[in-house]
DNA sequence: AACACAAGCAACCGCTGCTGG
DNA sequence: TCCAGCAGCGGTTGCTTGTGT
């Protein structure tokens, strides 16, 4: 093995390149502080040019760190928390087809983060899908005994086994907490560590469920919680997209209504069992216009 | 109550590809 | 066309928290 030096991890890790950053690049977990001046400074001029967001605010963090720091945790509109039984299924129907491509599962789940849905991927699903593997592979050679010894089988393509609940429970009985979309994602940590939150009672504890008990943040970057948030709308401080999923301005985070929510055509395919489903795109589009864009039906 | 182990997750790392000079 | 800089992406690490003994 030849060795080589280690890269930097990023340019402004590199000693000279940047006349600003003279002292040493600070990593770890991020404090509730840092987060302010870094929300503040993207309120101010947006989540771009993030090596002079690192430069401009004076955080010792180097340009990638901010950038991570924002889209995986700060950005307004990511849930965070319990995934619901349908992303469970579009996560695991979309890592069939695409691998471990996370952001482009992650640009059908728009509110969480590709780092979320991989991280839920290898605590979770991984394991589930290990034993689904094992219990489809125990059932197929159940089957084949059962051709073998002249009885009749009947086979299931995966869809169908998807469309049934296969990982052995009712995911749609178990309780959505959803994550509220709101800068708590700020405040709470601010709360907690800081306890400067003059609206949180002082000895309430931290919310266990990953709601806040934090009832007005004293800012918040959004749009839905009817907050006095002194913000803009976040059309404001977020560029608007350029086309979604190609290049590096690609928007992956901030895609337009369409890719906000799974088209019909998605859905269809995702959780309508295969035949069904092709019976409809069949019924439906006379033209293979809608089948292009159909994953099973394009493939 | 204390310790060990496991699970979850935030952050780091380095490679890749795009863009603009 | 080439090259440097930058941002995106996926793999990995290590800290924190939860659970069992």
């Amino acid at each position: 093995m030849e060795s080589r030096p280690p890269m930097p991890w990023c340019a402004c890790d590199r000693a000279g390149t940047t006349t600003t950053m003279t002292t040493a690049i600070k990593k770890g977990p991020w404090m509730p502080e840092e987060d302010l001046v870094l929300v503040s400074y993207i309120h101010e001029h947006g989540p771009s040019k993030w090596r002079h967001v690192a430069a401009s605010t004076g955080l010792m963090r180097c340009s990638k760190s901010c950038r991570l720091r924002w889209t995986n945790y700060l950005r307004p509109g990511i849930r965070r928390g319990h995934f619901t039984a349908r992303e469970e299924r579009v996560i695991v129907h979309l890592h069939s087809l695409l691998g471990n491509r996370w952001a482009a599962i992650a640009s059908h789940l728009p509110q969480r983060t590709d780092n979320d849905i991989k991280n839920y991927w290898n605590t979770h699903l991984k394991k589930k899908k290990v034993v689904v593997e094992e219990q489809q592979r125990a059932a197929a050679a159940a089957a084949k005994r059962h051709v073998d010894d002249g009885g009749i089988t009947t086979s299931r393509s995966p869809r169908l086994l998807a469309k049934d609940d296969s990982y052995g429970y009712d995911y749609d009985a178990r309780p959505a907490a959803a994550y509220p979309c709101t800068m708590d994602n700020v405040s709470k940590p601010l709360k907690v560590k800081l306890g400067c939150m003059k609206s949180a009672s002082s000895s309430s504890p931290p919310a266990q469920d990953g709601s806040s008990s934090i009832r007005r943040p004293f800012f918040s970057l959004d749009q839905t919680s009817g907050s006095t948030a002194p913000l803009p709308p976040i059309s404001n401080v977020v560029p608007q997209p350029v086309l979604a999923g190609q290049g590096r301005h690609g928007g992956r985070f901030f895609h337009e209504p369409p890719q906000q929510q799974l088209s019909s055509i998605m859905e269809n395919w995702l959780f309508l069992p295969k035949q069904q489903h092709q019976q409809q795109m069949t019924a439906s589009s006379p033209t293979p216009t809608a089948a292009a864009h159909c994953p099973c039906c394009f493939s």
